[in-house]
DNA sequence: AGCACGCCGACT
DNA sequence: GTCGGCGTGCTC
């Protein structure tokens, strides 16, 4: 048996990224296993804190006095062999800390909370007494909640032995249980009082029949009995008092999606779907780690691939995951996966309340769930023997976690396709250039599905030249031709979809007079107009403040709304096209828990025929009415700071344009721009992705960008832009020192947005094809950051950032 | 993170 | 003289 643990300490720090030796208590030797958490005492005084086993010995190369292992926080592990793997290396990855690597695969529940309680001991006198614990009881200890003063003379006391501060290490993770019943007695017996009081008390006498029908080990639900047997709970529990029965809880899991789904049988594929499914249905049979790109525009069927090829890895006993973007995780797609494979379908998403998270999680590791489908996070599900991976709509950002550790799921897919020798799916109508770019390489096994099932035709796609519309129509956000299409729907009640691209595109305040924009106090952008709360606020720390009506700056009063948001478009729509119904999708109408669906389900029923909304209306969304699509500014995204704008643009204008005309009918959109020579943009025009992929990858390889180059991004914040920009350039000089000649170092430069939450952003970007020392160096600039992050410096690496410049 | 130790200024 | 400010090192 071992005598001790290694134990990775819930302290994210770097000093402390290695396990520590605690000795096993014999105790708890039986108890202690490789994955479970635990809490150990850390520290001086008696401070405890949570942690998680990462290992067993007999022995430690720590020559100091060990501490023991205080308690056991799980009756079973929460990390496999597997998952501990996957955090070392994601942890190795990332330059994220070990601990918060694992805390990230963890579902939230199983984060244990540390509380601190401070209580008098018998030295307090009572004056002391009166003024520290006016309740005469314990009372929690948080720094952040009490006044110096009282700190002050809190610690005082406790220096002078007079209280006693307590630590508690608490893990939330709780089952949910309803009350179970159990025979108590012997039929016989039972039967005995049957008899007796058969005449008396009919209920009691038919509770006690009822007992006898019982197993005397399973407990059955409380509203199970009542339900069967008519009988209230009074009488149960009285019935329990008399030693007839006894009550017992009884798990249960919080199912999020009760409603019933109708079963469904696969579809026939088309020549181009069955060849998919039996290229991936040969890699499950052959346990092999191959890789594929599904490439299919919508509408091509990918999804019916997906679930065949599910089928397939089931039937060999083998287990499944599903990753979807979180904006594509509704409850049609859940539905459409749970009618094809029912109760073994488990769903992790953030929607879910922390404990019915926590009832999936346990789903899968118990095994009773072998079909998971999830958005980022999903991809650490504990599924064991997992038989295919699939990640539907790759090229999405969201699958890359923009705060520590900053992985990407497909990555971590990609790992796990490795790690159970199983094929990992990759699927979209517009491959990331990362993604395409290796099954060029033949690194991916390239799946094309060219044909919309039933031979949809594509929708015709109009370019509007807006400086023209401009010069003929003056200012405004609808192009004659776009507003022609809308009036052509209303008059043959035909519905219709229009999408605002909101990155860089809000509604500010200017003054006419001086040209003064209101701005965030705290950050370097400009305050949104909101006239939902008529006030502005900041779409980065959320500072808020009224909508001024004279100048701050000149004290004019003509002050104005300048650029568009989704809510003057709304009204300008209504104005010129006042029969229409007009529904608003956007951050503002959907923050509200279930208004998303609510919408869309309102649109579905044809109770508006307008849809005006973000990005979030373009992805997965399918109503056959709509026959007209429009995008009304396709190219603010393009001006933006980023390498990436012309691929998020073309794959936002491509997908969005598929919501038109799925059915019988056919789709028009219109894409309405500045830009319409972009290459970005003619090219969403006639729906050719060979041709973007070409020339992107063309103009990624004259600027040295990803896919030709590795990337990574440095930063350094502080309140103080100097203290910023002095670190960033030790930094830079100590990145240069240790690479060759052929990395290219962008930077120091401060951030686009240089100022966000008071603090000072700089950065600097690494481009390169090999650099053996990069690693090392940038885990000196992690150990170095430790001593000036006192003083409120903080730097971050990211790995293959998702912007840069 | 959070606690103790240790070194400096301003008070009973 | 001491109390308490915070800057620094360390936690198996």
């Amino acid at each position: 048996m071992a005598q001790i643990g290694q134990v990775l300490v819930d302290v994210p720090t770097m000093q402390t990224n290695d396990p520590y030796s605690y000795a096993i208590p014999a105790e708890l030797e039986q108890q202690v296993q490789l994955g479970m958490r635990v809490t150990v005492p850390f520290g001086r005084g008696h401070r405890v804190v949570s942690g998680v086993v990462v290992g067993l010995s007999d022995g430690t190369n720590f020559d100091g006095q060990l501490k023991p292992i205080a308690s056991v926080l799980d009756l079973a592990p929460v990390l496999n062999e597997e998952l501990r793997q996957l955090a070392d290396w994601l942890a190795d990855q990332t330059y994220a800390f070990r601990i918060t690597c694992i805390q990230t695969m963890l579902p939230n529940l199983l984060k244990a909370q540390t509380a601190r309680e401070i209580k008098p001991t018998t030295e307090l006198s009572p004056a002391e007494m009166a003024q520290y614990f006016p309740d005469g009881a314990p009372r929690e200890f948080d720094t952040s909640k009490l006044d110096d003063k009282t700190m002050a003379g809190l610690l005082r006391l406790q220096r002078a032995g007079k209280v006693e501060v307590t630590y508690q290490v608490t893990s939330k993770a709780t089952a949910k249980t309803v009350t179970g019943i159990l025979p108590a007695q012997s039929i016989d017996e039972l039967k005995a009082h049957q008899d007796a009081v058969v005449k008396r008390a009919p209920k009691q006498a038919k509770l006690l029949a009822y007992l006898q029908t019982l197993s005397p080990t399973t407990p059955v639900a409380q509203s199970r009995v009542s339900h069967d047997t008519g009988v209230s709970a009074a009488v149960i529990t009285a019935a329990e008092a008399k030693g007839w029965l006894v009550k017992q809880p009884i798990e249960v899991y919080r199912d999020p999606f009760q409603r019933p789904v109708t079963p469904t049988a696969p579809l026939t594929l088309n020549t181009a779907q069955q060849t998919a499914v039996t290229a991936i249905t040969q890699a499950i049979d052959e346990q092999q780690s191959q890789n594929f790109l599904v490439e299919g525009v919508t509408g091509s069927g990918k999804t019916e691939v997906y679930l065949q090829s599910i089928a397939v890895a089931l039937d060999q006993g083998r287990t499944a995951l599903m990753l979807v973007p979180e904006i594509a995780l509704t409850p049609q797609m859940v539905n459409r996966v749970k009618a094809r494979f029912g109760h073994r379908v488990a769903v992790l998403h953030s929607g879910l309340s922390k404990g019915e998270q926590y009832d999936e999680w346990r789903r899968i590791d118990r095994g009773e769930a072998t079909v998971v489908v999830g958005a980022r996070s999903a991809v650490f599900a504990p599924v064991k023997n997992l038989g295919i991976i699939i990640m539907d709509e790759e090229h999405e950002s969201s699958y890359k976690q923009d705060e520590n550790p900053r992985y990407h799921a497909r990555d971590v897919a990609l790992w796990r396709g490795r790690y159970h020798h199983c094929p990992v799916v990759l699927g979209s109508a517009t491959p990331s250039l990362e993604t395409r770019a290796r099954a060029s390489k033949g690194l991916y096994t390239r799946l094309l599905l060219a044909k919309r099932v039933n031979d949809h035709p594509l929708p015709t796609v109009h370019v509007v030249d807006m400086r023209e519309a401009l010069k003929q129509q003056g200012e405004s956000d609808f192009s004659e031709p776009l507003l022609t299409a809308i009036q052509a729907r209303l008059d043959r009640h035909e519905q219709v979809v229009l999408m605002l691209n909101r990155r860089g595109y809000s509604s500010f305040v200017m003054c006419r007079d001086c040209g003064f924009v209101l701005k965030c106090p705290n950050c370097d952008i400009s305050l949104t107009l909101h006239m939902d709360t008529h006030t502005m606020k900041c779409h980065y720390c959320g500072h808020e403040e009224a909508i001024p009506h004279v100048c701050p700056n000149c004290h004019s009063r003509k002050i104005r709304y300048y650029g568009t948001g989704t809510q003057k478009v709304e009204q300008a729509l209504q104005q010129l096209v006042p029969t229409a119904r007009i529904l608003r999708m956007d951050v503002d109408s959907t923050r509200r828990k279930g208004a998303h669906e609510k919408i869309l389900r309102q649109f579905g029923q044809h109770e508006a025929d307008i849809l005006l909304g973000t990005q979030m209306i373009a992805k997965g969304l399918d109503f056959p009415d709509v026959t007209l699509v429009g995008v009304l500014n396709a190219d603010t995204a393009l001006g933006l700071p980023d390498f990436r704008a012309s691929e998020r643009t073309f794959q936002l204008l491509t997908q969005v344009s598929g919501r038109a005309g799925r059915a019988d009918k056919p789709g028009e959109v219109y894409i309405q721009t500045f830009n319409p020579d972009h290459y970005a943009i003619e090219l969403a025009k006639d729906q050719d992705y060979e041709r973007f992929f070409v020339t992107e990858m063309h103009m990624r390889h004259q600027g040295n960008y990803p896919p030709y180059y590795f990337a990574v991004q440095v930063t350094a914040s502080h309140e103080d832009e100097a203290t910023a920009a002095k670190a960033m350039y030790q930094i830079v000089a100590a990145v240069k020192k240790g690479l060759s000649a052929n990395a290219i170092v962008l930077g120091p430069t401060p951030k686009a947005i240089a100022r966000v939450k008071r603090k000072y952003y700089y950065q600097v970007v690494i481009k390169y094809k090999h650099e053996p020392q990069l690693k090392s160096v940038l885990e000196q600039i992690r150990q170095a950051a430790q001593i000036p992050a006192r003083h409120g410096l903080s730097v971050t690496i990211d790995p293959e950032p998702m912007n840069f410049m």
